[in-house]
DNA sequence: AGTTGACCTTCCTATCGTGGTAAGCTTTAG
DNA sequence: CTAAAGCTTACCACGATAGGAAGGTCAACT
């Protein structure tokens, strides 16, 4: 009952590009996948839900080593759940020290275009903030 | 009294690498610089402006594209104020919908981060998550 | 049987901003 | 005069993704 689908199938049910496939074998994220006489990658139910993994992981924005790493400690039974936490828990620093960076760019930013009064005069305190030390 | 420095001085006024000086030249950001009888390039207080504006726009997240354009306008004295504050608010548009993705990201990865143990035990609502539809 | 169109293969290129390295020339300090 | 430091160009690399070219394969229709 173990249904195979060609690269195309995989990606449409899965919603990861066949190039991002390809990719994530290549990169030994995947196991190579078995072919077909004429050399057509197959996926069975296994791997699709492998991939469904992988595409889940991106979009919370884990890197592709930290997804290698996820994926192997799904697949071990014998992982411990503190070392899937730990890598969870670095990750968010890493968004939340993302998040800090924008947030002060963003403020910068919002004060700059505030002053700025955006109609046909040439001054312009944004550029005048980029032009200068940021001594204010 | 223009004094002309070469790249490594111009790197060390300005806190930009000599690598990238040589990258905004190539892709046409700066000006070709002039350059002693031996090829060395040579730069004014003027290019060191240019440099310290590009790193300070650069910290606020500005694409190099849009540095461009800044440059420009800042070069420009028949600028409006008008096209500054575009590009400044489009640019914070992106900085904001980038923060409400990572905070999505934040959100969910912290429930997920709490519900689990974080023990010797192989349970983890991390993994579940990531290999179920997320109907929770 | 033959053609067509959709699908698959590999290989190459590009993005964006940055870092590194190697081979070779120039300048400066000792 | 020599050694070190600085400069030049020309490569390669990252991370994750997309695009294209050239060619093989499969299924359906005529």
């Amino acid at each position: 009952m173990d249904k195979l689908v060609t690269i195309g199938k995989a990606s449409a049910l899965t919603g990861v590009s066949a190039k991002m496939i390809r990719y994530y074998e290549e990169i030994g994220v995947l196991k190579k996948a078995s072919r077909t006489e004429a050399g057509y990658r197959l996926y069975n139910q296994a791997q699709l839900q492998q991939l469904e993994f992988i595409r889940r992981a991106r979009s919370l924005g884990f890197s592709i080593p930290e997804i290698q790493s996820l994926l192997k400690f799904w697949l071990d039974n014998d992982r411990e759940s503190r070392q899937v936490k730990q890598l969870a828990l670095s990750h968010l620093t890493e968004i939340n020290d993302k998040i800090v960076e924008l947030e002060q760019m963003k403020t910068v930013l919002q004060k700059l275009a505030d002053q700025c009064d955006g109609d046909d005069n040439p001054d312009c305190p944004i550029l005048d903030s980029l032009a200068q030390p940021p001594s204010v």
